[in-house]
DNA sequence: CGTTGCGCCTGTTAGC
DNA sequence: TGCTAACAGGCGCAAC
């Protein structure tokens, strides 16, 4: 499941491989992939003979800079970006493709087809289809008390607002977990009763999670997760609450749970996450 | 207005 | 053994 780390391996590989590359030959293999006012075949008109500026990122949107607009990426639950040759054979749920003019291709391969392609006009460099995302915890210019203070007005529980990508962006379901556990802070805690200094820590314990698992080359539990190359990262051998439940916490022996939370598996430590 | 819950989608796995 | 149901979850939007 891409979230943040794994975003910004793929942007990493599509940077070395498919920026300074003009693309022609683009085909959209499924109607759904391109989302928002576009058209499948506008995507294939605006990409032909486009020179790829360069590769940016903001949480876990992705795109290619063609200038005036971007072709802007979300990968979605199971969406790769895949660099291959050129004479590679068709592989099963490529939903776009292009071609580079390097004798390679860049595939588009998504099994649920939760990612897509869409066209937005770049303003000051950013799309402006996604405006509402926040920045996010690899931003070095990131305001970590300001984010504080605007959770904190949030009256829901701590890990909702962990996850809404307007507030902080690139937090899914496995890294919410992973930073709650690293800051001994209780998914269900209202942010709104929480003090800014805590929150802050549970934001600094983000940004060390997402360093971490970016040296890593990021968290694939399946083949679902890959870089440009189709390798897998290393990370989730690192996890200490995703998926551990039934084994001891790392920092204080207690077993590791799993419930259910807003309709998603939540895993934490009882002992030491405490709400209060 | 702010907050909460659900459906989209497909492949894998748990359970009867 | 073979089938069905549950599950995985980011996101947008409907509903409260």
């Amino acid at each position: 499941m891409p979230e943040l780390p794994e975003v910004e391996v793929v942007r990493r590989g599509l940077q070395e491989h498919a920026a300074g590359r003009v693309l022609g030959g683009t085909e959209v293999l499924h109607p759904r992939v391109v989302r928002h006012d576009a058209s499948a075949r506008d995507v294939e008109k605006r990409l032909d003979g486009s020179l790829v500026l360069g590769v940016h990122r903001r949480g876990k949107f992705l795109w290619l800079d063609l200038g005036e607009d971007a072709l802007l990426v979300h990968l979605g639950m199971s969406g790769q970006m895949l660099i291959k040759d050129a004479d590679a054979v068709l592989g099963r749920h490529v939903r776009a493709r292009t071609h580079l003019d390097d004798q390679q291709q860049l595939w588009f391969v998504d099994q649920r087809t939760f990612g897509y392609w869409s066209l937005s006009p770049l303003i000051d460099a950013q799309p402006t289809a996604i405006a509402h995302i926040a920045p996010d915890l690899l931003d070095p210019r990131l305001d970590v008390e300001a984010v504080a203070r605007r959770m904190k007005t949030k009256d829901s529980e701590i890990k909702r607002v962990l996850l809404d990508q307007g507030i902080i962006s690139g937090i899914g379901n496995i890294y919410a977990d992973e930073m709650l556990w690293r800051a001994g802070v209780h998914g269900g805690q209202r942010a709104s009763r929480m003090s800014v200094a805590r929150l802050v820590e549970l934001l600094e314990a983000g940004q060390e999670v997402m360093d971490a698992a970016l040296l890593q080359g990021g968290t694939s539990f399946d083949d679902l997760y890959v870089n440009v190359n189709g390798e897998s990262g290393y990370f989730e051998v690192s996890l200490n609450a995703y998926g551990q439940q039934g084994k001891p916490c790392k920092r204080c022996g207690e077993l590791i749970v799993k419930e259910k939370f807003m309709g998603r598996g939540s895993h934490f430590c009882p002992a030491c996450q405490k709400k209060y």
